[in-house]
DNA sequence: ACAACAATTCGACATATCTCGAATTATAGA
DNA sequence: TCTATAATTCGAGATATGTCGAATTGTTGT
């Protein structure tokens, strides 16, 4: 577990990772964008999308789409809940965070 | 060419993808991180190291670096310049701004 | 219990990525 | 010009990734 200046190498480069697929950036940043500004994203807010909801746009079948899910989810970008049938979808806002905090690393 | 909030999803993409490996992104905060606090990553300040410097405490075969500078070059991450025999690396501040921009919306 | 819908799991395939060693190019200095 | 050093290019091999279709699981409503 490389650790440099505070950062997790191995932990960033996962994050990156899942964001590196295009369809799955675009699924992150509908999450990211969905929530209402000035507010957080967070499960209590349930500001979410299902799982078929962030494919709409995205052409892929379920089963990529349900793979694409997984692969945020265990980068822990974002976290998922059942409503129903329906799982949704949050972004995890202290991952964002983490990020930000990267890249403001000077 | 996908756009979506004003963000270039391939462009984000790509630069996302060029830090996903443990080892393209221990160099890219290296790079960050060598720049004296308060002073901007340029050609111009000439702070930057050189391709050899990088990998020094990385392990991999120096074509293998080679690779990974070459990797994060072509996703804009940094610029290169020759001095002499070496080949000095340095981040490109505009595009850390567009990753700090991408976190921040939100 | 059954049908319909949402989502996941699994296996398979094509493609991309990471890495290396060997050979090559570029530069500096004797 | 010759040698040493820095870096790149090329080809190859192992591994990882993206995608799909078929089958399966979980949930709701009739």
């Amino acid at each position: 577990m490389s650790n440099c200046c505070g950062f997790n190498i191995e932990e960033l480069a996962d994050a990156f990772k899942a964001l590196s697929n295009p369809n799955r950036l675009q699924i992150f940043q509908r999450l990211v964008s969905c929530c209402t500004p000035g507010t957080l994203c967070s499960v209590e807010d349930l500001n979410g999308l299902c799982v078929s909801e962030l494919g709409e746009d995205l052409s892929v079948a379920p089963s990529t789409l349900s793979h694409h899910i997984k692969e945020l989810q265990h980068a822990g970008l974002i976290k998922t809940q059942r409503r129903g049938k329906n799982i949704d979808c949050f972004v995890d806002p202290e991952k964002v965070e983490l990020l930000k905090q990267f890249f403001n690393s000077q």
